[in-house]
DNA sequence: TCTGGGGTCCTAGGACCC
DNA sequence: TCTGGGGTCCTAGGACCC
């Protein structure tokens, strides 16, 4: 038996944990820029407020409902995220952290699971203050499904899917939709062929499914069936690649400002490659207009820069994604986001060195070492390329952002007795 | 004025190899 | 008249996830 562990709208969640007169207040989150919404408490939903709106277009919604407006804090959130799944991990053998609020545990030497899984919804509350429902059944698309019910239909968020009546009835009423792996587009295909419940696609020829679905449709409908297909994976895999990219807060035309917005990025990308001990040799920067002003004309541009040697040093990795950016960059154009991809990535002691490299790659390795750990205890980018920028107009539009509470000094909650 | 930011996997088709 | 069979690698595009 797997159970699958998923926070109750979690970025919401973490917003209450130090505001405990929100509980039972809607609550909304924003992407970065405030530009749309990304979570919503059970509140908001009642309200009609929709997944992925633009916030701009909710505000009157907002303001006549009295919903609280946060900006996205993925540093809470994170912190969060990292609370929670240690405090699952106390409990069970192996467990999959899947994304930053869900988990899968193994269960498979659980001998009473229902009340395994209240026990750990328990202590996760208890713990870290973040609410969670849990699913358990044979498999990972099984305990999907059961979670899906658990959040939905029970009142203790647990539901348990094991006999193979109760697992066809929870098929028959699930929408074909709202499976994992199945989206908007197959949901359509599906439907105009009479497809409608997770059921009646349990029900169809593997022969069709393989041809019309890929492997990723037959693993699916084999997992409903109780055939298991995705095992527990303990250790996530090395990233194929690593992207930093936003939109900007505000219009920019300059060259001068998507420079230092591409370092900070490709700065960005190289602190990630480190933190996994990893090395990218490849390179790509992008960058767009914004697509929804038609009064604009619009361009999207993107090139790779190859490079000889693998690597995660700040300095070569910031150098060669401004030659790139030279390359693609139009003057006179109205630039709404710019990204950097790395790829082609290996791990960092297994780097192919080349005769003719010019660089002193000890040398380098310990000032890159030095950087990080000077940011990690006074702060982020305290240490950085004076080519980053300092005054950094482009940066996010923040309005509601919350306090870090948990990884910031200056912002620890503050109690008056 | 204002519409996010990460990822993965699969397939088809073209170019090329022997 | 008649033109094989087996591969790999790369890319773009599509589908999905959170």
């Amino acid at each position: 038996m797997i159970a699958l562990a998923d926070c109750n709208n979690f970025y919401a969640s973490c917003e209450r944990v130090f505001q405990p007169k929100l509980e039972q207040k809607p609550i909304v989150v924003l992407s970065n820029n405030d530009g749309c919404v990304i979570a919503r408490s059970n509140e908001a939903k009642k309200i009609g407020i929709p997944m992925g709106a633009p916030a701009f277009k909710m505000e009157e919604l907002f303001e006549n409902n009295g919903v609280h407006v946060f900006s996205a804090n993925f540093a809470l959130y994170g912190d969060f995220s990292q609370r929670v799944m240690n405090t699952m991990r106390t409990e069970v053998s192996a467990m999959e952290v899947y994304s930053i609020d869900e988990s899968f545990m193994d269960f498979s030497n659980v001998a009473l699971p229902k009340e395994k899984a209240l026990e750990i919804r328990g202590k996760v509350k208890l713990w870290t203050g973040i609410p969670i429902s849990i699913g358990v059944a044979p498999t990972k698309a099984l305990a999907k499904v059961a979670n899906h019910y658990a959040k939905k239909f029970t009142v203790d968020g647990v539901l348990v899917l094991e006999k193979a009546s109760h697992i066809s009835r929870a098929l028959k009423k699930l929408p074909v939709q709202d499976l994992w792996g199945v989206g908007k587009r197959y949901a359509k295909f599906l439907s105009q062929r009479g497809v409608v419940t997770a059921y009646d696609l349990v029900g169809l020829d593997e022969g069709w499914i393989r041809r019309n679905m890929t492997v990723g449709g037959l693993k699916l409908v084999q997992e409903l069936k109780g055939v298991s297909c995705f095992a527990i994976q303990e250790s996530s895999p090395r990233k194929k690649n690593i992207c930093t990219a936003r939109s900007f807060g505000r219009k920019v035309k300059s060259a001068c400002e998507l420079k230092e917005a591409v370092s900070a990025y490709a700065n960005t990308c190289s602190e990630k490659l480190r933190a996994e001990g990893s090395c990218a040799s490849l390179i790509t920067v992008f960058l767009a207009t914004n697509p929804f002003d038609s009064s604009q004309p619009q361009y999207g541009g993107s090139r790779k820069i190859q490079l000889s040697t693998p690597t995660n040093d700040s300095l070569e990795i910031v150098k060669a994604a401004i030659e790139t950016l030279k390359q693609i960059y139009k003057p006179g154009l109205i630039y709404k986001k710019a990204g950097v991809v790395v790829s082609e990535i290996v791990p960092e002691n297994q780097v192919q060195l080349s005769l003719f490299d010019g660089v002193d790659r000890r040398k380098r390795k310990c000032l890159m070492n030095s950087v990080d750990q000077i940011n990690k205890r006074i702060g982020k980018n305290k240490v950085r390329l004076a080519v980053q920028g300092f005054d950094r107009k482009w940066r996010l539009k923040q309005e509601h952002l919350s306090p870090c509470y948990t990884t910031r000094f200056t912002d620890l909650l503050t109690v008056s007795l």
